[in-house]
DNA sequence: GACAAATTCAAACAGGTGTTTTAATCTGTT
DNA sequence: AACAGATTAAAACACCTGTTTGAATTTGTC
């Protein structure tokens, strides 16, 4: 935590480099950011991109490379969710996820990045989606697999996955919208937990309940 | 609805480039999306578009116009929500969104369009949340203010609105991913039936569930 | 200090973008 | 048929994109 804030600035342009594209590429996405906007912003020259990195995609596979490395599943991996109750496990997925992409710091690059390849994915599209996103799917779908008392890779579990990554998704991606539609929401610390704790009371019930109307709809094992 | 599969190729050349660029400015958003790319799909010369629109703002705020004209919160209004008990107006507007954005028609238009607008706004994006976000916004809060018992504007009916339209959303821009994540979800129209009754299901009980804990914490009305 | 490698820099490159221009063509009216 | 206006067409425009070039500068090593 500390750490982050003694590393405002790096000496050495690659370094640099990296910190600036975080920024751009997570709030523009890849397309939309210009190699010359990062440059100005690391106060490197224009070539400096191609030289460290060879091109435009080699810098960005970098930067997601970094944002997951250091905050990525390894995070969600030491969190040891598999030893804590099912309920509470999700309220601290839901929690960090939010905190990290609604922050100002590294952390927030990586979900970022993500729901700009979501709405527009970009050439390393496959290998994002191989890297980053798989391995946290697969890793909300233990949890709520757990609490639905069904396999990862049912459909029921599925459906409640991707409502939960929804719901976390818009909150971080919508931003702008809800700056305008509700001007009291500025996002500050508090707001965000209070998010995170309406995100995890809101999916439990949906989860809760989904279990229990398949159950008595169809007793048996269903398939959509 | 027959009317849309009679129009499939309009013969004057600005009925044509609003219909190419409806798809592409969907398919690709306002920024990604070339004039050279829809005036190719149109039949039409480079210069068709500006000549006809000014513009390519000015096409796409036209696309914009008719998208919403047609489809957007008129078909809304029509469904006279506050005539029918809420639970099943919350059905109906989840099944009515996503049906629109995840089918191949005009329809689809408006909510992909706003889905990259959430994700990278344009220059049209102050006019766009004015005139179809806020109002789609508005009629979702009247519903679960009816479902929760509090004002439209209340900070949990607005929580519960984000939820639900972060579920939606996320399942009509996301499909790229879902596509490879989950490859037997195809999204056809049983399975779009699926997801519609999944995410009514998932948040009503999440309503219900907010309404109650809020309620049971705190018995007076609750700021955050 | 001298040399070689690594790094930075300004400039230019090729390709794509939205837009404008100017002439050609079509359309409807007298 | 002839004219005027609306529409289309090809070409060029100015600007921005990522990338490359080749020389200048810094850095590390003997």
């Amino acid at each position: 935590m500390a750490a982050a804030l003694a590393i405002p600035v790096p000496d050495d342009t690659r370094a640099r480099l990296i910190e600036a594209a975080g920024f751009v590429f997570s709030e523009q996405g890849y397309r939309a950011a210009t190699v010359r906007d990062i440059c100005t912003r690391a106060n490197a020259n224009v070539a400096a991109i191609n030289y460290h990195f060879r091109d435009k995609l080699g810098l960005y596979v970098e930067v997601v490379r970094v944002s997951t490395g250091t905050h990525g599943d390894h995070d969600l991996g030491r969190m040891q969710l598999d030893a804590k109750p099912a309920a509470e496990a999700l309220r601290l997925l839901i929690a960090g996820m939010l905190e990290r992409a609604l922050g100002r710091d590294r952390a927030a690059w990586y979900l970022r990045i993500m729901s700009h390849e979501l709405a527009q994915p970009s050439e390393a599209f496959p290998r994002v989606v191989d890297e980053v996103i798989s391995p946290n799917y697969a890793s909300l779908r233990g949890v709520l697999g757990r609490l639905l008392g069904r396999e990862p890779g049912d459909d029921i579990t599925r459906l409640c996955a991707h409502s939960v990554i929804g719901q976390v998704v818009h909150f971080a991606a919508a931003r702008p919208v809800i700056n305008i539609l509700w001007p009291a929401m500025k996002m500050t610390p508090p707001q965000i937990a209070q998010i995170a704790k309406h995100i995890a009371d809101f999916s439990l019930a949906g989860i809760r309940a989904t279990g229990r109307n398949i159950v008595k709809e169809n007793s048996g094992k269903r398939k959509i």
